[in-house]
RNA sequence: GGAUGAUUAGCUCAGCGGUAGAGCACUACCUUGACGUGGUAGGGGUCAUAGGUUCAAAUCCUAUAUCAUUCACCA
């Protein structure tokens, strides 16, 4: 009973409510708790809840900021870091893997925050292109083509509204720091807009051409692909040995395509080809179809694979297509757009690819053309949106030129800086790679349109007016007649490839070509975030569109995420759907604030597995958080920050060195946007300032009158200073807490707009300082071996040390004696070593 | 086949030239006036393998193996 009215009166005056139940336990409740069992009430403030509800702050917190505008950009004069962050593919369910990758670089936006920067930090919505007619498609159970172009755009937008609104409301909850009136979509007409004067721009510069080339096809979506859209796929199928005669002479190629057979318009054999190269300049005769192909050398063909003879068809693959423009070989070409054999491929007219290979095979066995069938598994390069494999047409669309600037696509992903730095590898790989002309012609429906029409007359392509932008030409007429006098025109129907627009992301965000525009501010854009599948999509033809319109890069800086993996190495994904947690119900298991801490853990671009163990580890760092701040609370209660202090107590000064050992090591990561190391020297540090500093100082903060008010007015100081500065830097992990916190001890403004102020502290007790930990340790030690408890007296302790340790022990002798619970003590100098405890004599239990 | 990364305690990972680390799990103990969602300690590792550089290698180099990502190979 004594010691509570000592707490009650330490605190008058500032407690709520202080409830003494039957077992004489205080406790600290909230305003409109119901009490049972109460002795009796006290009125004063508010303190921390007894246990954080996160269901309750987190949607407090959410709805708080938004009021407050706590992220909100505004052009201050402040120096600016942007972030270009990828808008999500409103493509299906959200699962773990988004929140992974937006977390990291959400957490850089606050620190950037906390480090004085005025942050634009956006989020969009990629809702336009294939990925979202593909969704609408799946759900509907119906082709684009049989809902119709009107009513299936109509179909697009209601479904990626709706998509939308579940990836807004996840980013909230998960405490996403966007200034949500930056927000972007790619289908509304503001964007449109930008991706068309793109486009413009790039065909006045005479970087995009329209021509009728071979480009890549999918026969199940439609359209035509970029190279970037390819995935390979493993699958099985057969090599099929066929006999072929030239002149008489029988010889034998292989393929796993006869199907081809049809679209023969050469036969290749290397001229150094010993075994082969006197068939070159003969003619081959090509069964079943019969009809006379040349026989022509290349030194592309490998002698050693298959027979070392190759027929090249219109078009199997990359190496046809090569061969057809360098030895301008006829085109045959017998697929329709649809996946079957055409009016070229004769009796075999009407079948699907499929049904032609089987076809064709049984009737050359009927000729006993056949040498032999072997079973084969290969890679093939598949649509990534459908898992189809791909075909080759020859259509007339639209280009942009890649080939002939590679080397300063080269030249501007260095004058990048990669984190980490071995993703640059990945850009160069591919950029070095590029073999196609970016295909930008998609022959679809829910896309951003060309502004181009045909002219009718003299079949030139007529482009809108910048000024007339947005135009879709399907539905708006040219505003000037062609440069023949035609008025006559035939609108374009195709709709431009998703990346199109995605690539011009910097310019959305920077409002490119609007009046109240950002160029000044965000040319180049500080920070683009993405994982590390779409550096050769997203971050590749950023650049690209960057160099063509301004010859400089589009960021600063690019941090690479991992994926997340499903388990031991199976990435999650949409298409897979292999994501068992659903991201909502782990938010209200387990509080934002706790995914967050899994989101943070691992290094900047290696992939993470989900962990409930991180997630565990996440949840006991909050409880502790939750409950030192409401011990600090508890005995800042008449702590006036403006009293002067004279001198620290030593493991005051101690700890604050520590700390600011700390806080450069975190700047240093998070500089280098290592958010993952930058948690763990946090999380350290804030274990050992509870375990082993809090255990110190309590005894001075309870027992002023043993120790003197100085000493504890030191303390508070201490505990004071270090719990705003962590809260501060643990903010950008755990936002919500931290902001609770903060508001409740410090002050009724955000934490969030606070910024790192460095601590000025002395380093002369880091060093004994942890000696007298290890010390502390070896005591406990002692006690913990002797299964006994913590509290148990040491009758007489014995201590061998240099003289720095022996003067450190000497200085903070009544914390040491108090904290080990210390009766008689013995200090020896010994300058050879740095200390060695002598003799420990524990008086144990006298209830024993 | 090329490129890139990984391989450290049963599990998840940190360390990246100077005596092997954390959390979880396991074991024993401690009910200490913020916290039992706690505390103190203990057991457990030839740091994938083989060479090399160095006074010193988990750490640097070279091979090999396995896994992952990615590009290419479709004759």
């Amino acid at each position: 009973m004594s010691f509570l009215r000592k707490i009650i009166e330490g605190c008058l005056g500032v407690i709520r409510i202080y409830a003494l139940n039957i077992r004489e336990k205080i406790k600290v409740v909230p305003r409109n708790h119901v009490l049972i069992g109460c002795d009796f009430l006290l009125e004063g403030e508010i303190m921390l809840e007894n246990k954080y509800n996160h269901l309750i702050n987190e949607e407090k917190w959410m709805k708080k900021w938004k009021e407050e505008n706590t992220y909100q950009f505004k052009v201050d004069g402040r120096k600016i870091f942007s972030i270009d962050t990828p808008p999500p593919t409103v493509n299906g369910k959200i699962h773990i893997g988004h929140i992974f990758s937006y977390s990291q670089t959400e957490m850089v936006a606050r620190y950037k925050r906390l480090r004085d920067f005025n942050v634009f930090y956006p989020f969009g919505f990629d809702d336009n292109g294939l990925p979202s007619e593909r969704l609408v498609e799946k759900e509907v159970g119906k082709k684009a083509s049989e809902i119709g172009r009107e009513e299936f755009n109509k179909l697009c937008i209601e479904t990626t509204n709706r998509y939308e609104e579940e990836f807004k409301l996840l980013f909230s909850k998960m405490g996403v720091s966007t200034d949500w009136d930056l927000a972007y979509k790619t289908v509304s007409p503001e964007t449109i807009k930008i991706s068309q004067s793109s486009f413009l721009d790039l065909v006045s510069k005479n970087h995009a051409y329209h021509k009728e080339s071979p480009a890549l096809w999918c026969n199940e979506c439609l359209t035509s692909i970029a190279q970037a859209e390819l995935e390979t796929k493993r699958v099985e199928t057969t090599f099929n040995y066929i006999n072929f005669d030239a002149d008489g002479e029988k010889f034998t190629i292989a393929t796993t395509r006869p199907e081809l057979l049809p679209a023969i318009v050469a036969v290749f054999i290397n001229p150094d080809d010993s075994k082969n190269k006197h068939l070159i300049g003969k003619e081959a005769n090509i069964p079943l179809i019969n009809i006379k192909v040349p026989i022509m050398g290349d030194d592309k063909v490998d002698p050693e694979k298959g027979t070392g003879i190759v027929m090249c068809c219109t078009f199997g693959d990359q190496t046809d297509i090569e061969w057809w423009k360098k030895y301008n070989l006829p085109l045959k070409n017998i697929f329709s757009n649809e996946g079957f054999l055409n009016s070229n491929a004769g009796a075999y007219e009407g079948l699907r690819i499929k049904q032609a290979r089987k076809k064709i095979v049984e009737d050359l066995q009927e000729l006993e053309c056949i040498v032999k069938i072997e079973p084969l598994e290969h890679d093939v390069q598949v649509h990534e949106r459908c898992g189809k494999e791909i075909e080759y047409t020859i259509i007339k669309q639209w280009f942009i030129d890649l080939i002939n600037y590679k080397e300063d696509f080269l030249k501007k992903g260095e004058e990048i800086n990669w984190y980490p730095e071995h993703m640059s590898k990945r850009y160069k790989e591919w950029v070095e790679n590029v073999m196609w002309d970016w295909c930008i012609s998609r022959q679809r429906y829910f896309g951003v349109p060309f502004p181009v029409w045909y002219c009718q007359e003299c079949g030139k392509p007529h482009f809108a007016r910048i000024e007339d932008l947005p135009v879709n030409p399907l539905v708006d007429k040219p505003s000037s007649v062609c440069s023949c006098g035609s008025s006559n025109f035939i609108p374009e129907k195709d709709v431009m490839d998703t990346w199109a627009t995605s690539s011009v992301t910097p310019l959305i965000n920077m409002r490119y070509g609007s009046e109240n525009n950002y160029e000044k501010e965000l040319r180049p854009m500080s920070l683009r975030s993405n994982a590390s599948e779409i550096i050769r999509t997203w971050d590749f033809y950023t650049i690209v569109k960057s160099f063509y319109h301004f010859n400089e890069i589009p960021w600063e800086n690019v941090m690479i995420s991992g994926f997340v993996m499903a388990d031991k190495g199976e990435k999650i994904s949409k298409s897979k759907e292999n994501s068992k947690q659903e991201p909502f119900e782990l938010i209200n298991n387990y509080s934002a604030d706790v995914i967050r801490y899994w989101a943070a853990s691992g290094r900047l671009g290696t992939d993470i597995v989900f962990s409930e163990e991180t997630l565990l580890r996440g949840k006991k760092l909050l409880n502790k958080l939750w409950n030192v701040s409401k011990f600090i609370e508890m005995h800042l209660q008449d702590y006036d920050k403006e009293t002067k202090l004279d001198n620290l107590e030593y493991f005051d000064k101690w700890i604050l060195a520590k700390y600011s050992e700390m806080e450069k090591q975190y700047i240093n990561y998070m500089d280098e946007y290592e958010v993952g190391l930058a948690l763990n020297i946090l999380e350290k540090f804030f274990w050992n300032f509870c375990d082993n500093y809090i255990e110190i100082v309590k005894h001075r903060l309870y027992r002023p009158e043993e120790f003197g008010a100085e000493k504890r007015l030191s303390g508070q100081y201490t505990v004071y200073t270090i719990l705003f500065k962590l809260l501060q830097k643990m903010s950008i992990f755990f936002p919500f807490m931290t902001e609770e916190i903060f508001r409740e001890l410090y002050e009724d403004t955000s934490i969030h707009n606070t910024v790192i102020e460095e601590l000025i502290v002395n380093k002369d007790e880091l060093e004994t300082g942890d000696y007298l930990n290890e010390i502390i340790g070896h005591v406990r030690g002692e006690k913990s071996s002797n299964n006994t408890s913590l509290k148990t007296s040491v009758s007489y302790i014995e201590i061998e040390a240099n003289k720095n340790i022996i003067n450190a022990f000497n200085e903070a002798i009544m914390d040491l004696k108090a904290t080990l619970f210390i009766n008689e003590l013995s200090l020896i100098e010994k300058e050879s070593i740095n200390y060695n405890i002598n003799k420990i004599e524990l008086e144990f239990d006298k209830d024993k």
